[in-house]
DNA sequence: ATCCGATTCCTGACGTGTCAGCAATCCGGT
DNA sequence: ACCGGATTGCTGACACGTCAGGAATCGGAT
């Protein structure tokens, strides 16, 4: 199920911006941020990715100008990843139909119920592995 | 979640067996034919691979004496990918360690319930990607 | 028998991920 | 002030996946 709906979300995400859906991450993932910024190894954690692919990819990104890197005031070593214009209208062109290919291969065909199942699962893996609970969306 | 946990799954295989996920993916499917032969296509279209991935793939397997290709009779185009000793043992002293480690990080940790809610949730995505429901485990 | 498109598998080039290692910087103890 | 270890980010080498393309073979139509 896991390979199959990967394939089908990953081909409608190049199809409808070009982008992949690590490119995808790296950038839904800077757009949090109200400034649009963050600290590499900051940016890295979040993605669960190592420094070292963070640095590769962020690198691949800034040829293609969806992201720069600027130094960080007062730690010379930094680097503060920041999303560039046409990397936040990247973003904002793939978005729609990214969330809309999510729902339509999968979280639409599930029952509410199914849904909360899937919540109550991830959450008791994740807590397993990581041995804290994750922080999870704002309640409804 | 879902990186979370294959990432511990990679670690056990890995440290238990020197095998990769992938390996493992192969070595498993070619253990399911009781004489651990496949065709090279059927295989690649069992695993979801391409045929090029299956290639490159089982060229590194063979270097490392875990599989061996045969020529088909009939068929001069093909090749049999078949299973060696060392193969079948890698498969079977890896295997019991891996069983475990799905179990640990995540089969064990659900109810009764919420594993029947992912074995339907995995029904209707696979079904509405490839338009045939899943072959599934024969019922219980 | 022969031709031509389809099938099967492999290969090479390239994008991407991991790992080891490095250079620069930071910071706490003296 | 300065020394030594920790932190931060980058780089190079290698493993792996995809894609385009090619060689050999097969098989049906003529």
């Amino acid at each position: 199920m896991r390979t199959l709906l990967d394939l089908q979300i990953a081909r409608d995400l190049s199809r409808d911006g070009g982008l992949s859906e690590t490119d995808y991450h790296v950038l839904s993932t800077l757009s949090e941020q109200r400034d649009g910024c963050w600290r590499a190894r900051d940016l890295a954690a979040q993605l669960l990715w190592s420094t070292s692919r963070l640095a590769h990819h962020v690198g691949r990104m800034e040829e293609r100008g969806l992201v720069a890197r600027q130094p960080v005031p007062g730690d010379a070593r930094g680097a503060l990843i920041r999303l560039t214009g046409p990397g936040r209208a990247a973003l904002a062109a793939a978005a729609p139909a990214h969330v809309a290919s999510v729902r339509d291969n999968m979280i639409g065909l599930l029952t509410p119920a199914e849904v909360a199942a899937l919540d109550s699962i991830a959450s008791k893996i994740i807590t397993h592995l990581t041995g804290e609970p994750p922080a999870g969306l704002p309640p409804r």
